[in-house]
DNA sequence: CCCTTACTGCGTATGTCATACGCACTACTG
DNA sequence: CAGTAGTGCGTATGACATACGCAGTAAGGG
């Protein structure tokens, strides 16, 4: 009745902290959550988040079905293992001296490079604020790039959930570009050459003069730079923060 | 073989933009794209998005399930119709005169009041880049708020895209705690309660001091402002804007 | 030494879902 | 009045998550 921590987790995140002692009666398991994770993982990774099922991951392992919920207790609970397990550890600490903003721009370069090695991450249905071992990890990180900085602990809370949000959105919007790019054929400079003649062709100049004149100004026809609207975006946001952090300082 | 305009575009999308010639051969309609879409974002919006799936939209119309399948071509076109039919038309624009400022501001406010309305909205899986009549119709709401501004129509593009990316996730981060809160049962301060003891239980203060520090500052118990985190993040972001806007003015 | 007990793997069953297919019918066009 | 495109829908298919219960297994208590 009372797990075994007392934390009222569910079985798989007690698993992924670290807790659970070594049950010591039964047989022996013939699995681990460990390897029910690391199969699904890798089928995400192959075949994309859809291809990721119970009966699928079990098949992978050559067990039944049903032998998966001894060890995970629902699918959404595979889901966020899953997603601790492929974000992993965070990169190293930059070297100390380092300013907040160099520090903060190579966590989020990072956290992207994370989001593009594995595009299916952005496909799980989030379900609550983050309470596995590597977001944890990852925040800590985030704070504590934001250290030499005057700011309180509430704004730098609000300063790392606000850059990391900005990540996951910006590679949102890489993975359906890539989505889009793998369902249709053709290259992503094709893919959005085709958004914007449908746009052209949908959207009345007169109903919509801005957006007209963003499409005949050319800029999205252009191949551009994958990294650009990242690293636009980023800018923005540490120029928002340091006004911020200058303004607290003096 | 080739649609009504030659668009490429699925059927009820073609209705959504007005497209599309009345059959003029078989018997009528009993039904339409719009009654569909009605029915089903009512389920939304009372039941939430799980409870939309193609048999009980059909119930609810009182027809057969495939019976939908003559106006909508897949459940992931009922589901952008939805989208589109939820968000509606953006605000009257602001008086002219308006700093961009103000205007991009107003924009971001009401656009996350449509999100906290239809929080079902943040559920439905994202598939590409908006192409429906009221999306265009925000974003252009957008781009006219930054016609003040020096910026290129390239950074205009970049700086709407942002900011509509931060209220989607911000948004987001309040349907979450929502779900929680009915899931759970208790007061949202409850939740968050709740939410940083069970952090306090797994993260060791010596591994992750900055997060330990957070948590002790206690900070995160506190009765928030629902709107605070809304208004920090925003604040920032224009902020960082303005950087942008007055660089390239002077 | 054996038996209780907690735990394992897993077969079976249930209910939900999206959607393909084809049939019978309807109302306009020639 | 026939042809025909378009309608509503019954039926079937194949996934899927997951509840339930049974049979086997290994460690501990007597």
């Amino acid at each position: 009745m009372a797990d075994s921590g007392g934390t009222g987790l569910p079985p798989g995140l007690e698993a992924a902290w670290g807790l659970r002692e070594r049950p010591a009666k039964g047989p022996r398991p013939g699995l681990s959550v460990h390897r029910i994770v690391d199969a699904a993982v890798a089928l995400a990774a192959s075949e994309g988040l859809a291809a990721v099922s119970m009966g699928r991951v079990a098949k992978e392992l050559g067990v039944s079905t049903m032998s998966l919920y001894r060890y995970v207790g629902a699918k959404d609970e595979l889901y966020v293992l899953m997603q601790d397990a492929a974000i992993g550890a965070p990169p190293d600490p930059p070297p100390p001296g380092t300013g907040w903003r160099e520090g903060l721009a190579r966590w989020a370069w990072a956290q992207r490079a994370v989001f593009q090695r594995n595009l299916w991450l952005l496909r799980i249905p989030v379900s609550g604020p983050p309470a596995t071992p590597n977001s944890v990890a990852w925040w800590e990180a985030g704070m504590e790039a934001l250290a030499p900085t005057p700011l309180d602990e509430g704004a730098k809370i609000s300063v790392v959930l606000l850059v990391g949000g900005f990540v996951r959105n910006e590679a949102g919007l890489m993975a359906d570009l890539a989505a889009a790019v793998t369902a249709t054929g053709g290259t992503p400079e094709q893919v959005m050459a085709r958004y914007t003649r449908t746009l052209r062709l949908l959207a009345d100049p007169e109903r919509f003069p801005a957006v007209a004149r963003a499409l005949e100004s050319g800029v999205m026809d252009g191949p551009d730079d994958p990294d650009h609207e990242f690293r636009f975006g980023l800018e923005r946001l540490l120029d928002g923060v340091q006004v911020m952090v200058e303004r607290t300082d003096g």
